[in-house]
Formats: C-alpha cells, structure tokens, sequence
DNA sequence: TTGAAAGCGCTAACAT
DNA sequence: ATGTTAGCGCTTTCAA
C-alpha cells in the first residue's frame, strides 16, 4: 500500500481531473467542451461527453466561479411573497435569466427595512453577475454596499427617483395622479381613501400623496380615510372601507391602496348590498386578473410585473454582453376603465 | 518597478489576507473570527472585526465554499409562480433557513416535467446543502440525480408516495375524498367537477381521483366535468362552471380542482345570479384567504403553505445539526365548512 | 489561542 | 486544437 498523499477530496467527489483520465485528454479540455468555450474538435466533444456522461460527473460551479471571479447566480431582495406582484417580478426575472443558465437567488425582507442592508452583504458574499432590489430608496449603509459592489444594480418596481445603476419599474406618482384625474373627470367629488400601511410601502404611499395633490388641484375633497396598520389584503380592503363608511357614509369614490384592498372593497359591497359605482366607485391599482373577473371588473391601472421582472433580467445580461443599458426603464401601465368607477 | 508576479487578482478585490495584514493576524485567524468558529482572544476578535470593517472586507462564500466543500444554499424547483400556493412554501422555507444564514436559489419549471432533471442538474453544480422539489413524482434520470445526489432532499406539497428522502405535504387522496364525504354527508348527490390541466398538475390529479372514487362509493354520480387544457385561475374557474352549467343544468354540487377554480366559479354565479348553495353547491382546495373573504365564504380544505415551506427548512437544518428527520411530515388540513356547500 | 502549509476544483494566461 | 502552469480566496489539517 503506498502512502497517500495528504488531501481532503477522499476519492468520493467526481472532478474535471476523472473526466480527464477516461477521455485521455486534460482538465482544460474537459472544461472547454463543458462550456462550449474555445475551439474543440468534434470527435475530442463528443469523447468528453461521453466520458463525462459514464464517470457520472456533475459541474461544479462553486470551484468555476472562483476562477472565474463571478457567480452565475443573481441575487434578488422583495419585500414580500404574500403580494403576488412580487412573484409575477420574480417569475420575468427568471424566465430571463434561467436561459442563460443564470440563477435567482432570493431573500425577502417582510418589509423590515433595517434587514436590507444585511440582506445585501449577505448576497454579494456569494459574488453575483447582479443584485436585484425593489424600490428607490435604501437606507445609507445599503446605497453605500449597492455602489461600491461592483456589479450591476437594478431597482424594480418604481422609476420615481434617482437608480444606484438601473431601474426598472413604474411612476407611482403618475399612477396616482391619473387615477384621482379619471376619477374627477367621471364627475366624483367626494372621495375617500383605504390604504395599508403607508410606513411600509413606500411605493402606495406615493400613490397616495399624488392621489391627494391631484384631488386638491381638481378642487375635489378628501373626506377620510382608513389606513390599516399592516400589509395589504383582501380582508384588510373590506375592514378597510367598513370603517370607512360608517365615518363617512357621504362619500362617493373610493380609491384603495392596491387591487387586493380594493377586491377586499368589492366584496363588502357585495356583502352590504352597497350598488357600485351608483352608491359608491371604487378604484385600485395593479390591475390583477382576479380584479378583472370580479363580476364587475375592477377599475384600475394595470401595471406589467412580468415584463419589469423580464425586462430586469434582459439589462442585466445585456451588461454581460458588453451593452450599455438604460438607466430607466419606464414600464408603464394602462388604464383599466372596469364597471366599477 | 519590480516585476509584478503573474496574478489574477488585479489588487482591487478586498481579502482575508488584506483584513489579516490590517489587524496584524495570520488569515486563518481573520476567517475564525468571522465565523465565529474556534477559540478566539475577544482582544483579537475585536481588532480584526475593526480591521474588516476598515478594508471594506466583504465575505467570499464562494471560496468558502470551496474550501468546505458544500455551500450554504438550498436549491428549489417549483412548477409555478403565479398560483400563490407555491410562494407560499417559498416563504416558509425562506423563513427557516434564512434564519442560519441559508439562501435559496429558485428555479421554475412551469409545469413542464422534462425540464426538472435539467434544472436539476444545474442545481447540483452549485453544490446546495439540500434539494427541494415539488412532488413525489419525477422521471427516471431526475430521480437517479436526486438518488445519487448525496444532499438532503425534500419532496414537498404531497405526502401520498415514497420519498426520495423527505417528503413535506399533505395527503391529496385523503384531500379529495374529505371533500366528497363531506358533500355526501351535505346530501348532495348530483355531482360536477371542474379543473384544470390535470396532466400537468398531479396533485390535483390525485384529489380528483379520490373525489370520483369517493362519490362512487357513496352512490352519487359524477353528471360532468369541464376541464380546462390550462394551468388554475380564477378566469379558467369562471368559464369551466359557465360550461358545465350549459351541458349539465342539472348539477347541484361542483368540486373545483382549487380554490382559484372554485372563486371563478363563485364569481359565475354572482354575475348570473345562480343562488349558492340554493341551486349550486361550491367546493374547493387550499383555504386562500380570499376565498375566506368573499361575501359567502367558500367551502374548501385549508393547507398549510408556509408551514410546509418552514417545516421543509426545518428538517433541512436538522440534518445539518445530525439529527434524523421523519421521512414523511403530514401537515395536515382543516375542513373549511365555508357558505357555499 | 494562533499559525504554516496544503489543498478544494476549476479556469485564465500563456504556450505549443 | 490542445496542454502546462499558476492561481482564484478560502478552510482543513497539523503543529506550536
């Protein structure tokens, strides 16, 4: 028995090196035909493959991305996965980048704001192509980690402000401006407002003020609102506008935080028999599918969380390629005129 | 100008061994401290903490993972991102290993099953602590992967079949046949069934079996089924129950393949006015809040998403601390009675 | 409690 | 078209 050298791989892991043996050539070789990089002559491919197929090895892309200094993987921070609008963006994200044999790797904050800095050391420390994040506004530690990384930065959701590098997403301020003018021009004037917590998303709350300034310079009145002190939901909506009503039975349109707020609305009325738009018109903003297969359909803005998600993903890999991405990217989203405004 | 030695590492990357040189300690003793592993002089600890904070040290997992062999990542397969459900399992899983510093790395398949060995296979090149995929049912070469993989593996959402490893769900039989002892039991005895693409979504599969076996047994009969050639929404449920209602006037009771089928159903019948559960009975599967909160609450079987997702973590963690997880973990689930059967 | 040496498995750079 | 060499940045092992 000869004495074996001191090492750690106890002979258990399958690496570029066997690969090598069986298909008598070098581990620079396997590797290229591995990736498809440089040129390789046909029957040297299909030897390695094969060879690789029969020692039953599997691609290590930990030992790869330190050589190569940068993972394939992107990682990606949302405040939450109970609001779908954030696996639609997860879902374009992932339909871009999957390829391109990119992964998303995913943290959620719950809206805990102080998490995001360390969410984000946490991500960089596996050294991916990118970071997605949501929103424009970050605390000064995670600006700091998000310009000194190194890596292409995209903020999805919002263009309202100024990107670290790229943004992706849509005017909440115009959102709620072209809301609160739809609704003056259907002639309502005394509105009200059921909201989520504000302190959290700061996106709906720039909704929200753009919603009132409008209201303001119509000449319209704000006559209350009801802001729940959590997330948005449908059971949030219909407490929401309950408490509304009884505070306020004058008012005639309601704009709500979101569609799941705004559905939560729909159903209160259904339950009250409260007639909508004749008694009161309600209006949302996301443009769910569930909204529009109510029996009404929802009155709201449609926004595209695929799209922003796919369009993320196709900037960052357009960096890859050596392209010179925008630095915002306005979705957009449409005015879904509904039955119930 | 000395002749600078052939190296890769321009001098721009902050490592170890700049965080080492800062603090006056060997690198070894720097990764110790970051770690928090070994016995450590809190004098030291401290000096090299104010030293990585100085150089801007950010942690490399990437080489760390290397060296360990084994990274902190757990890899997870879900057919789909825009049914909630599966978010929902995200998030629990999220919630347990993020806790420890675990980070998942998603991959979506969308339904399509020859796509899970790709997805996989390039899973395992990141060298994850665990697999979690959707289901019990997988073809040959995914299962020889898995098999071989020599990571934990967690099958969840169903516990009906073997596990590769782990398996983290419910029952869907038992799903499935609850429901229709409980309509049974209701008196309903003229039966239909409208679904989803049955061929992509196995577990409904499942329940759907075990209804129709179900109401055999009890002597009721299925009069039809209107099933949808696509994934579950809310607008499939609403068209599967206008069609069924068309070709099947005389139906009293419908068990929808889920709780977004049946919300479609129940938005049918508020629009045409057809009374529930008067003239028609609802069923449905998953307990979504929504449903919950509609004007009548739907008649469904609640699930146990997050707790799913945190209990997969869970059992993940423990295999790391040494401990011998339960191969099948029932979650469980509650009948909802609902208004609407 | 700390350190020196060796290696994890791969790829960039430089040959041939 | 293929190979040789020298790392990538960290942690394990062994020693002090």
């Amino acid at each position: 028995m000869t004495k074996k050298p001191r090492t750690r791989n106890a002979g258990t892991t399958v690496t570029l090196a066997d690969v090598a043996r069986e298909a008598g050539v070098s581990e620079i070789t396997v590797s290229r035909v591995l990736r498809s990089k440089g040129p390789i002559a046909e029957k040297t491919r299909e030897e390695v493959n094969a060879a690789a197929r029969k020692v039953g090895y599997v691609l290590n892309r930990i030992a790869g991305s330190l050589a190569t200094a940068g993972s394939e993987l992107v990682g990606v921070i949302i405040p939450s996965l109970t609001n779908i609008v954030f696996p639609d963006v997860l879902r374009g994200l992932d339909a871009a980048l999957s390829r391109r044999g990119y992964r998303t790797v995913l943290s959620v904050t719950g809206y805990q704001r102080d998490l995001e800095a360390r969410l984000v050391a946490s991500l960089l420390a596996w050294r991916p192509t990118a970071l997605v994040v949501t929103g424009l506004e970050h605390d000064a530690e995670t600006m700091a980690m998000l310009h000194a990384a190194g890596v292409t930065v995209v903020e999805v959701m919002d263009v309202d402000g100024q990107p670290v590098d790229i943004a992706v997403g849509v005017s909440h301020t115009r959102a709620g401006r072209e809301t609160a003018v739809y609704l003056l021009q259907r002639g309502y004037r005394r509105f009200g407002y059921v909201g989520h917590d504000i302190g959290l998303d700061l996106r709906a709350r720039k909704r929200h003020a753009a919603f009132l300034a409008t209201l303001a310079e119509g000449g319209a009145q704000l006559l209350g609102e009801s802001v729940a002190a959590e997330a948005s939901s449908v059971a949030a909506g219909r407490a929401g506008l309950a408490e509304l009503l009884r505070r306020h039975p004058e008012v005639e349109a309601v704009y709500f935080s979101n569609d799941d707020m705004a559905i939560g609305g729909m159903f209160h009325c259904l339950a009250e028999g409260v007639a909508v738009p004749g008694r009161l018109a309600i209006a949302g903003f996301n443009g769910l599918d569930l909204g529009q297969q109510l029996p009404q359909p929802l009155t709201t803005l449609r926004t595209h969380r695929f799209r922003m998600g796919q369009l993320a993903g196709e900037a960052i890999l357009a960096r890859l390629d050596g392209a010179t991405a925008e630095s915002i990217v306005d979705v957009g989203f449409e005015l879904l005129p509904g039955a119930t405004a």
